[in-house]
DNA sequence: GTTAGCACTCTCAACCTTTAAGTGCTAATG
DNA sequence: CATTAGCACTTAAAGGTTGAGAGTGCTAAC
C-alpha cells in the first residue's frame, strides 16, 4: 500500500492535535476542525489503512487513534512544520546570555536551563569530556597539608582540580620541580594517550612513583564523562506533561534522571555528524526508557566543541518546538562565543592602532 | 492533664507502629501486640486523651490514630529508642570511605550516598561556605584566549577555579606581577571581608581596575553557598515511602529538590550548636514542605568543618534510623579525616627518625 | 480505674448502570 | 469505485448502591 498525499495529510493531522491534546485523535474531530470538506467516515477508512501500515495504535475500539513511534519518526522526517518562536521567546534567550559567560560551567547550566523553560521538557547536557583534547601543561599547586592541587591545561581548556596527596618529604621547591617534570612529561600528549604509556611512565620515574601514580589516575579520570560534565535542569517540568500523572512513570523517569552515568549514556550519542538528534521510544535499544524521546543537538562554536544539549520527555513531545528551541540556542551559543572571539580580535586591532 | 508513664509509653509505641508500617494505629492492635495485659477500651480512653492534649490526630472516626507532629518531637526527645547498626550496615559505611577520598567533592557525594543508601530517604549535604575562613593566597594562571584561572587557598582548603577575562595587552609575566599583588593585598583577608574593602582596593588598583573587579565579584561569590555546595543524593528514594504514591505530593517534594537554593536554606540551619537537628513540618516556617522532615547533622573533624550532612523525606520518618545512621556516619568521617591527619603525623616522626 | 458490650461512623471494594465517544461495517450514492 | 450515511457494537468513565470490615465512643457493670 503506497501512501497517499491524503494520509499524509491525516497522519500530520493527528500527530499534531495529539501533540497539542494529549487526547486521542477520532475520525470526527478531524473533519470538524481541518478537513471540513470529507467525511468522517472516509477519514475511518483512512485511519484503518494508516494503522494497517503501523502508523497508528489505538488503546481500545472506541478511543480515537494515537501516533505510533514509527509514526513519530515520519512526522519529523517529511510532515513536520517548524514554526518560529516567537518575539518573547527569542527575547528570553537574548537576556539569559547576556553578562553570564563567566565560565563554562555557568554557561551550561544557563543554556540547559533556558531549553528547559522554553520547551517545558526536562533539559540535559553533557560536555566533551577531555579524551581526545592535547595536554598543554600540568602543575601542582601547594596547598598545605601533603596535599597539592592539579591543574590540568588542554588544548581546549582547563579541567577542574584534582587534589593529590603528596608525601611530606616534598617541599615547595621540590613540588614545583616535579610539576615542571610532569609537565614537560605530558605536554602534547593527549589525554586518550595516557593509559597506554602509563606502565612506561611509572617505571621512569622511580623517584616520584606514588606522586605520579595518582595523576595519572587523575588524568585517566577524564577520559570518560565525570559526573560534573552532565548538567540537569527542570526536572519538575515532567509533571506538566499528562503522561506523567502516573506515579509509575514518574518512577521510571526519575530513577533514569538520578543517575548521571546513565544521562551520560542516553545524551551522548552518535551525535559526531548531525546536528539534531532524535531518539523516539526504545528505538536505540539504549538506556532510554521506553515511553521516552530525546532530542539532542551538538553544539560547536569558534572551533570549540560546547557539548551536546538537548531535551528528554515523553514521546508525545512537541518536536518542532523542541527544535526550533534547540536551532535558536545553538545560533545563541554561536554568537556568544564567536562574538566573543571577535571582539577580541577587534580589541587587538583597535589597541595596535593606538 | 499530666502525662502518666502509660500515656507515654502508649504513645511511643503509636509512633513506633506508625513509623513501620504507615498504618494508622488502633486500640486493638496495641492491646494485642504491645500491651496485652490492658484491654482495649482502656487503651482507648488513653487515646482520646493523647488526641485531646494534641498528639494524636486520625482521620476520621473509624480509622485508628496518627501521630501529630508534636508527637513526633515529643517522641525524638524522649520516647525514642536509638538502635545500633548491624554489622552489615557499619561494613558498608566503613567499605564505603575506603580509598574514596580523593577530594572534597567526592568525600561528600559519597556521604550523601551512602546516607541515602542506609537510611531510604533523600540524602541532601551542603558544605560550608567559605564566609569566615581567611585568605592564603590567589593565583592567577594563564590559560590563553585571554583568559585565566583563579584559584584561591584559604585557611582551609582550595576554592575552586573561576575563570577571569583579562586585558589582552597582559603577558604571562604581566600576568604574574598582578596575581602576587593580588596575593599579597588580599591575604589575610577573611572572604567576608571582601565586600567591604571593595571600593577602597578598587581605587587603590586603578592601573588592573578591570581584572581586579573581576577577581573580587569572585571572591563575593564565596560568601553564599553556590550550586556546588549542595549535594543530593537518592532523590528516587521517596518513592519507597506509601506517602510519595500521590502525584501531588512528589510533585511537591521535587520541586523544592530541584532548587538547590532553596535547599541550602532549608539545610542550612541554626545548627551552630547541636549536633543532630530535627525539623518536622513547617515548624520552622523555612521552605521545607509542610509534609516533610529534614534531619541534619553538622560535622567537624580535625579542625575543620566538614559540612551539614542531612535527610529529608515524609514527617513519618524513620527518626531512630535515621539519627544513628548520621551519627555513625559522622563517627566514620571524623576517623577518616582525624585518621588521615594522625598518619601524617607518624609519617613525620618516622621520617624524623630515620 | 478498668472493662465488656454494643451502636455508630466511615472507608473501601465490588458491582451495576448509564452515558458518551468512537469505531467498523454495510448498503446506498454520484 | 471512492465516498458517504446510518446504525450496531465496544469500551471507558462516572455515578450510585451495597455489604463487609475496622475502629471508635459511650454506657453500664465490675
Amino acid at each position: 500500500m503506497k501512501m497517499s498525499d491524503r494520509k499524509k495529510k491525516i497522519l500530520q493531522i493527528v500527530v499534531d492535535e495529539y501533540i497539542n491534546t494529549a487526547v486521542p485523535v477520532s475520525s470526527k474531530s478531524i473533519t470538524e476542525k481541518h478537513l471540513t470538506d470529507i467525511s468522517s467516515a472516509t477519514v475511518r477508512n483512512e485511519l484503518a489503512s494508516l494503522e494497517e501500515l503501523g502508523y497508528l495504535t489505538q488503546f481500545h475500539t472506541s478511543g480515537g487513534r494515537v501516533p505510533s513511534p514509527q509514526a513519530y519518526r515520519f512526522y519529523i522526517e517529511e510532515l513536520m512544520q517548524k514554526g518560529n518562536l516567537s518575539d518573547k521567546d527569542l527575547d528570553y534567550i537574548e537576556q539569559a546570555f547576556k553578562d553570564k559567560s563567566r565560565d563554562v560551567e555557568h554557561l551550561i547550566k544557563n543554556v540547559t536551563a533556558v531549553i528547559s523553560e522554553l520547551t517545558d521538557y526536562t533539559s540535559v547536557a553533557v560536555t566533551p569530556h577531555a579524551d581526545a583534547e592535547t595536554i598543554r601543561s600540568l602543575s601542582l599547586l601547594p596547598c598545605g597539608d601533603g596535599i597539592a592541587l592539579l591543574v590540568i591545561m588542554t588544548s581546549e581548556r582547563i579541567l577542574r582540580d584534582s587534589f593529590i596527596d603528596m608525601p611530606e618529604d616534598m617541599g615547595e621547591d621540590d613540588l614545583e620541580k616535579a610539576s615542571k617534570m610532569i609537565s614537560e612529561l605530558f605536554a602534547g600528549k593527549a589525554l586518550s594517550e595516557v593509559r597506554e604509556t602509563e606502565e612506561q611512565i611509572l617505571a621512569d620515574f622511580g623517584q616520584y612513583r606514588e606522586v605520579m601514580s595518582e595523576v595519572i589516575e587523575a588524568l585517566k579520570s577524564y577520559t570518560r564523562p565525570r559526573e560534573e560534565d552532565v548538567v540537569l535542569s527542570g526536572a519538575e517540568k515532567i509533571f506538566n506533561h499528562p503522561e506523567y500523572e502516573d506515579i509509575g512513570n514518574v518512577k521510571n523517569f526519575l530513577t533514569v534522571i538520578a543517575s548521571k552515568d546513565k544521562l551520560a549514556d542516553i545524551i551522548e550519542g552518535e551525535n559526531d555528524e548531525i546536528q539534531i538528534n532524535v531518539k523516539i521510544g526504545s528505538s536505540g535499544d539504549k538506556d532510554v526508557p521506553d515511553d521516552c524521546s530525546v532530542v539532542t543537538a551538538t553544539y560547536s562554536a569558534g572551533g570549540k566543541n560546547l557539548g551536546t544539549y538537548g531535551v528528554i520527555g515523553p514521546i508525545r513531545m512537541d518536536y518542532p518546538k523542541v527544535i526550533t528551541v534547540l536551532e535558536n540556542v545553538g545560533k545563541a551559543l554561536e554568537e556568544l562565543v564567536g562574538g566573543r572571539i571577535k571582539d577580541k580580535k577587534d580589541d587587538d586591532n583597535e589597541q595596535k592602532r593606538r
